[in-house]
DNA sequence: GCCAGTATGGCAACCGGTTGCCATCGGTTT
DNA sequence: AAACCGATGGCAACCGGTTGCCATACTGGC
């Protein structure tokens, strides 16, 4: 009973519910979306036609003059990312909460996919939910100029978003290590088009600086399991005692690329990652990193792109210290 | 510049690109969308002025007269198992390469939610993308009518669906522990609702039986990392030595259960789990594990939904054999 | 130069709701 | 009894596209 082609079989519209009930479409609408415009007679009459009938109205119809679905497009770069899933899951159930729907949308890490997405969903949705978008700031303003909008992790002018507290993470990560006698860091950076692998470096950089550690950054390198051998090589070839990774990503696949070569962790090298998703606390070792509140963002997003919340609110993030770092060798 | 409140600024429509090429509507949407219908030289003038003025069709509009929107729907029992999210890409990934969105659901292992979710969608999409359906049967062919379906581990009658091979995989499963001398062994049961959830239950004892073992179930648990500690215990007081978990969550969270006791994996008790998600590589010890195509059974859902592929393929299923299955004690 | 046939473009209806405005009705007030 | 008022219900337009059908213009054949 698929009906895969062809036209789906007639539902039942408002205009066979008025004229069941004998009265004009535009009473049975109010009867059903406008209660106190009709008398408490009518209204309860017309409402049972319309249960007895099955009636539901016609989304797209209701859709059409006021313009608004009840949909929100969220626009992630990688859906794999586990980060991700956590921020999926919390726009997903605040998003429920309100009565609203996602559509999903995969950018692949490409602005020009990206682009894309916005384009096609564009009249169908009510909002954008931009999870660190990777397009230039000003085509994402020329095609969102119609549309509200919440942004995760960069701040474009006139857009509400959330951020996670990177400063404070990557004080929190220098600290951890300096404290450790670890003199000599690097950082393993993330896609170029992400504004917090920027805000990683600068940070990471500043505070190495203010605790007189030296310095190092190796990459861009794209934010999977798989950047883990060449980042892990790089970083080593810096000759620094702890490797800090873009992401958790990026740090499960340098430990278990440093696991094969046999070198200890974090007896020869300490390795942070960031996020702390899922298998963060399970690998081997168990990955020192960062949290970042992905399911509160998913939730802050859609709170700010239906009005709901105060503009940019920088979400906490801290250190989760595990077995991958230990004092410098 | 958030658009919240108030309606929309007005997008250009298609009677814009109309009036300005000097043409009547009905020209300029066939010069747009059935092109073969109109001249060579009107077509590229109206095409080049709805260049000019921006114009983007607007897709509710569309979507109106026609009943497709392009949308479709998946439910999901749970966002947060990794397993579902591998699912979620390969469904994402095809949708998107036909042109088409999905819209994301939620049913937190919850019939009536995801029977909500069914009636509230209906009339936005063009089809459901039901993952593992938790509601009776009847209930969902009454809400399914009108509308095409496409069902993954879970036989619906009259619905087009994918399931994973769980005799061939359960057969391997026992084979395999039998051959290291295990006599007893035990399924720490899913969530009841889950189909997939008594087929493994059922195939497991079969292949048991076939070998002579003795088969011991517990639960039901739901299929969450936390399940872990009352799974163990449950599994290990059965006295089996081997437990198999419904699913790799529940089996990681038995792993970790069992390294808090102090309890040797595989040496005093066989863990196997089930789907081979993000981390069960890198797990302690690493799970030995029956894979399950998710992405490409995302992708089945999506070609069986719009009708480009055959009913109810079997997907291949198998062991991966990692640390946490040895000899029995 | 006339006619048939085809290519092209336009009118208007339709998809299924919502809503501004007007007509009517019943009940009060004077 | 006339005038007035609020409550209620209906007509028709509108949202922005697509499409069936008809009119016209243009082509080639004789």
């Amino acid at each position: 009973m698929d009906h895969t082609d062809g036209p789906r079989p007639r539902a039942v519209t408002i205009y066979d519910v008025a004229r069941e009930a004998g009265v004009a479409t535009s009473t049975a609408s109010r009867a059903l979306s406008n209660p106190g415009r009709v008398s408490e007679r009518t209204r309860a009459h017309v409402v049972a036609v319309a249960e007895r009938l099955g009636y539901v109205p016609n989304r797209i119809a209701q859709a059409l003059p006021s313009g608004r679905t009840g949909l929100f497009a969220l626009v992630i770069p990688d859906i794999t990312n586990p980060h991700h899933v956590g921020l999926i899951r919390g726009a997903e159930a605040q998003a429920a909460a309100a009565g609203h729907s996602l559509v999903l949308a995969d950018s692949q890490e490409d602005a020009a996919v990206e682009l894309a997405h916005l384009r096609r969903l564009a009249s169908f949705v009510d909002g954008f939910l931009l999870v660190s978008p990777r397009a230039p700031a000003d085509e994402l303003a020329a095609l969102l100029h119609r549309h509200p909008a919440a942004v995760f992790n960069r701040p474009l002018a006139g857009l509400p978003g959330v951020v996670t507290d990177i400063d404070a993470a990557s004080a929190q990560v220098v600290r951890h290590l300096a404290e450790r006698g670890h003199r000599r860091i690097a950082y393993l950076r993330g896609p170029d088009t992400s504004w917090a692998d920027g805000e990683r470096h600068r940070t990471l950089a500043a505070h190495a600086a203010e605790h007189g550690l030296e310095f190092a950054a190796t990459g861009h390198h794209p934010a999977v399991l798989d950047s883990g051998a060449p980042a892990a090589e790089a970083g080593l070839a810096t000759g620094a005692t702890a490797l800090i990774a873009f992401n958790d990503l990026i740090a499960i696949g340098v430990l278990q690329h440093l696991e094969r070569l046999g070198i200890d962790v974090p007896g020869r090298v300490a390795v942070v990652g960031a996020d702390d998703v899922f298998g963060a606390s399970f690998c081997h070792p168990p990955l020192t990193t960062v949290t970042s509140p992905a399911e509160l963002a998913g939730r802050a997003l859609v709170d700010l792109v239906t009005g709901t919340a105060p503009d940019d609110p920088v979400l906490p993030s801290e250190l989760v210290v595990r077995g991958s770092t230990g004092p410098a060798r």
